[in-house]
DNA sequence: TATTGTTATACTCTATAACTATA
DNA sequence: TATAGTTATAGAGTATAACAATA
């Protein structure tokens, strides 16, 4: 029952990013919602897209890094692509895979949101911030995400089925 | 049309927030699912009791930290007193107020998912973060805490109604 | 009249499992 | 058989607005 190793200090961290990133997501979707009628989870999902090589990327990759479930990319995707968003078709290489892309008008309400966008995140996160603060932040999360993105996530993979369960037919 | 003030630091910091609290969020929900059947907001709602004076607050100062809207603390601060978690009275200075308690069980519940909790922390978070950088986390992550608690959010108050509107009866 | 909290309601989002198709 | 993605479905959570009660 005894409780030595809580250190004050990461406990601290823990809270304030927890409560930070709250109020962000908030903060955010209220913008994104306004400017551009895009839940957080869609602009991520423009913005990775915007950034990658042809502004494609394959279902599974993006699942990875913004979402949780395919499903549930799946049905962002749908969202994205009936609003013209983006485009999906199956891939040359491997017929299975589908390759999701960024179209013009998807990259046009990404110039259009981010202006607004990054005046909120001034605004809300980075005022109060000295320039070594940013540094130091920029530092220590980006660690922090590498790690976690090479971390195999033990308990319920999300990409690859275990194969310990037979199919005991 | 000529957006030179994107400062590449903070978009970093900014993705990387966003990225490792998501991710850090979604293995923290499967623990506190695990050892104590909680939602990462009814963890943070009972923390903040167990961290609270007499393990009591008001609904609305509740609401302000960890949950947006009232009705949604109304619906959570439900589930946990369903459950015997914490406890919903009157509050004896002002009858309008409600004050929320943690109860034994409640403490008990903390406690009993606490280590765990603080284990997957170190693991994903944290492993990867020298003391240093952990430091530079809470600092900054503080400040910005600090910054956000004390700016009104300007657009859809969450508390205060815009007495703006008439009733135009 | 303003504030505190609750309720009713509608909606968005997410996860699970079953399914199809390709490697 | 394993992988990529979709679909159907069910459940949790949130916000909005209307409401009741107290200051």
């Amino acid at each position: 029952m005894t409780e030595p190793r809580i250190d004050p200090l990461r406990l601290q961290a823990y809270f304030a990013l927890m409560e930070v990133s709250g109020l962000l997501r908030h903060g955010i979707e209220q913008q994104l919602r306004e400017a551009g009628d895009l839940s957080t989870v869609q602009f991520q999902l423009l913005a990775t897209l915007g950034d990658a090589p042809q502004g494609s990327s394959r279902m599974t990759d993006l699942a990875d890094g913004v979402v949780y479930s395919r499903s549930g990319l799946t049905y962002q995707a749908g969202l994205l692509e009936q609003r013209g968003l983006v485009m999906r078709r199956p891939s040359p290489d491997d017929e299975r895979s589908t390759v999701v892309t960024i179209t013009e008008a998807g990259s046009a309400l990404l110039e259009q949101v981010f202006p607004g966008h990054l005046e909120v995140l001034d605004r809300v996160l980075f005022a109060p911030l000295t320039e070594a603060q940013v540094a130091s932040l920029a530092d220590a999360l980006g660690a922090a995400r590498d790690h976690m993105r090479a971390t195999p996530p033990r308990s319920a993979a999300p990409r690859r089925r275990r194969s310990a369960e037979p199919s005991a037919d």
